[in-house]
DNA sequence: ATCCTTCAATGAACTATGTTAAGGCGCCAT
DNA sequence: ATGGCGCCTTAACATAGTTCATTGAAGGAT
């Protein structure tokens, strides 16, 4: 049942198969819908989800009841929103599937225990937060002196799945420009190309 | 010698005298010139520092020979290179002294032994790379769904005594906007008030 | 098949931001 | 004091991105 996520992990650290049958007592299995929300302000985000199969998304929905896609998740990502997953404060952000699917979920109220049982889970973790704060500042880098061509090409190379996976005004809103106007950044580059 | 960064730390966590003399051991005070640089691509960053006095700054220096701010850093903050302090791999950004001051330095080959000996300086550190992807998200956000007035604004809210410090032309470039630029939003602004 | 919904493409008018060039002010070295 | 230099401002014009309205294609429901 949890192989996908053990063999995630073992890409990252070892642990034992003991290590791992005890890890399985921590996690839950969860089925998902289409735009089910597993995070929904103002309700505190109290698990972390691993995508086994489908697609999440991270939003913030503005006072004026716009969506600023903040991030996705695919299969073999963590997904939450950290913010209120730290801190216990109430979520600010939704996260959503965007697909039917499957999560893992693992509680924030186990997460102390398991790491007592599980100390290699320490340097799992720790990884993944390292990874995060290193992606999330390529990305303020990028938004704030790239073009939106430019934002738009990379995005392309850096997640091709996602490209033809979800609908184009959610990359739009991924990138911070309005689906029209990525409408037309696409055709000026295929213009470029020829 | 090192009080201020231990009293910053007990504003975290709990550490005992012993452990505060035990931490000294680890840290070494370095006095910085003005334009002083402490990260330099390609070197990797070796340490991380604590502003004890002074204000530093991290930027990206691209292709164009144009400097992309993308942090800020006053009395009592940690700064570094993260990216290439976490992966031991070449820098990419620079870190530099905006003015004379002094900085408390560790350095990363100590850090896991005094992690060891220092179990509560774990925590410590969480707490901090929790901030850092904390506040890096809300960047994201602002970035990709603000407009510069709104960005600056909120610059100046959370950073009142940054304002003051660092010339306009930085906090152009942090915003990701021209100073130019910045100088039009500034008397748009000031028009608004009255 | 038909209707309805969702999403991508396009164009025109508008707003936000960048570029370039010029001038002013304060500071520092002579 | 003088001149030079670094930084801020202003203004005219150029480009990037938005908004709104329209159209068409694809898929789901009836």
């Amino acid at each position: 049942m949890f192989e996908t996520i053990i063999e995630k992990i073992r890409e990252h650290v070892t642990l034992s198969d003991d290590d791992a049958a005890l890890l399985s007592t921590y996690l839950e299995v969860r089925k998902l819908r289409k735009n089910q929300l597993l995070v929904e302000p103002p309700y505190p985000a109290n698990a972390e989800y691993f995508v086994v199969k489908g697609c999440l998304r991270h939003y913030f929905l503005d006072e004026t009841g716009v969506e600023h896609t903040t991030a996705f998740a695919m299969e073999g990502w963590w997904m939450t929103d950290l913010q209120s997953f730290f801190t216990g404060a109430p979520s600010k952000y939704h996260v959503e599937a965007l697909e039917e699917g499957e999560v893992i979920k693992l509680r924030r109220e186990l997460k102390d225990e398991m790491f007592n049982k599980i100390p290699a889970l320490n340097i799992y973790f720790r990884i993944l937060y390292q990874n995060a704060i290193i992606s999330q500042n390529e990305r303020i880098l990028n938004a704030l002196s790239t073009t939106a061509d430019e934002r738009y090409l990379r995005f392309v190379k850096k997640y091709p799945a996602l490209e033809n996976r979800v609908p184009q005004y959610l990359i739009a809103s991924y990138l911070g420009i309005t689906p029209e106007f990525l409408s037309k950044v696409k055709t000026r580059i295929a213009a470029k190309k020829s």
